[in-house]
DNA sequence: GCAGTAACTTAACGTTGTTAACTAAACATC
DNA sequence: GATGTTTAGTTAACAACGTTAAGTTACTGC
């Protein structure tokens, strides 16, 4: 009873490959500027080879999207997290960003790409909801520990609501400078700033106490890598200004 | 000569018919999802004739995305702006919202799509930077006005940056719901609440001293500091009470 | 040995954006 | 008034696209 499974692990071979390809070039050339016929090419197959394993183009590239989460995941919650709940929040921020500049395409395409309603496969309802897989739900755990932990106003008790509004806060940075840091008629500040302002902004928007500073502005102090953990591989890797990637 | 200004109203007739059907469909379509062709059959000229009046398609939308610009100001800009800065920068705030929602295809090819490099025309080079009609000028004269009042922080100078702050909050509230507002995996508040939570906090975490809140609802008391004398009344432009309403 | 399964190919359809070549009418010039 | 030029608009075509239908071919279970 070998055979079945040998001829399903070579299925899932091709089906890799596909998928490698797919994804090597989506990443530089975006969704609407990879073709079936580009990718049948890239692994030496006929174009409709494809459609053994994909159902369609839509298919392939909401394979790949699920894919990306399980990388935004990783990216999201790497190891080391501070035990302050507002600077574990910082750090999930300033994360989420850095996921977002190194993967463009990938972010376009999970995040600013308006889908067609797809229902949740099975696979997907076990990722839900749980805070080691999903990185929304990191989120909301961690903004959950922030007001158990008497950090905010009084007024703000919704997790959600603030987990929806910290998420959007630094998707804006990032989409925009996706969508925009190109444009010449606005003078860009650099994109870490404009990352650090903004966690800064609405963290501080949502603290009970302002934060007692001495003189040190809060920003400069958690822009410095004195952030618990020290985190020698984000200084290494500093955000740049813009795409990365070899973007077309 | 009445000859040649004849043929040059006939041409641009024809040019905005294009335009006007291209619009439309665009609204409805979204940007792949129009065609030369379905623009040409609308207008019952044949597909090439468009190629007179516009190089390509791409250049097609940009004029859309021009005029979308003038309407994106009409609607941030509406005529009763609050007379404190914070309130004012909240009334900017809501009404870009409502322009993303009200025109969310609009919306998408304007700023959540990532375009080709355009370079500036004759025609933007005059509107850049003029509150009256580009609303990300708006925007930063909003914030510099608030700056020059003492409402925030006096670590916050660079109006620049806090513009693009912002801007990056509201377009992140607007954007994601564009985007991901179906999703099933998030339990999404409604919008006008994440729009108010975001405008709240970020405006809150700007400023220099919490709102001293009895049980009112925060951000009225927020004009209260800083400068007693309140705000310089000889603040050049302010926003017009009528405005550039140029109704098409 | 034979039927069945299934990964993969070839050929084709209808659509897309865009170009080349052409038509026809209006104009300027002699 | 014939002539040549300009130009808005047309027809035909190209290459590329996503996708389907109809094969082909190799392996498997019986």
């Amino acid at each position: 009873m070998g055979v079945k499974e040998r001829r399903e692990r070579e299925k899932s071979e091709t089906r890799d490959k596909i998928l490698d390809a797919a994804r090597e070039l989506f990443v530089t050339e975006g969704y609407e500027g990879v073709s079936m016929r580009k990718v049948a090419e890239k692994i030496e197959y006929s174009p409709t080879a494809i459609y053994v394993h994909f159902a369609d183009k839509n298919e392939l590239f909401h394979e790949l999207c699920r894919e990306d989460f399980a990388r935004l995941q990783e990216v999201v919650a790497v190891a080391e997290m501070p035990t302050d709940p507002i600077e574990r929040l910082r750090q999930i921020g300033r994360n989420y960003i850095q996921f977002g500049m190194r993967f463009p395409n990938h972010y376009v395409f999970m995040f600013m790409t308006p889908h067609p309603p797809h229902e949740l496969h099975v696979e997907d309802q076990e990722i839900v909801g749980d805070p080691e897989v999903d990185a929304y739900a990191l989120l909301k755990w961690a903004v959950e520990a922030a007001i158990k932990a008497g950090c905010f106003r009084e007024e703000v008790q919704d997790a959600e609501l603030v987990s929806q509004t910290l998420w959007a806060s630094v998707h804006g940075v990032i989409s925009l400078n996706i969508a925009k840091c190109k444009d010449p008629w606005v003078e860009w500040r650099p994109l870490q700033d404009r990352a650090e302002m903004m966690l800064d902004v609405t963290l501080r928007g949502l603290l009970k106490s302002p934060p007692i500073e001495e003189k040190a502005p809060l920003l400069a102090a958690a822009a410095r890598p004195g952030a618990p953990g020290a985190r020698p591989s984000e200084e290494e890797a500093p955000i740049p200004a813009d795409l990365p990637t070899e973007e077309k």
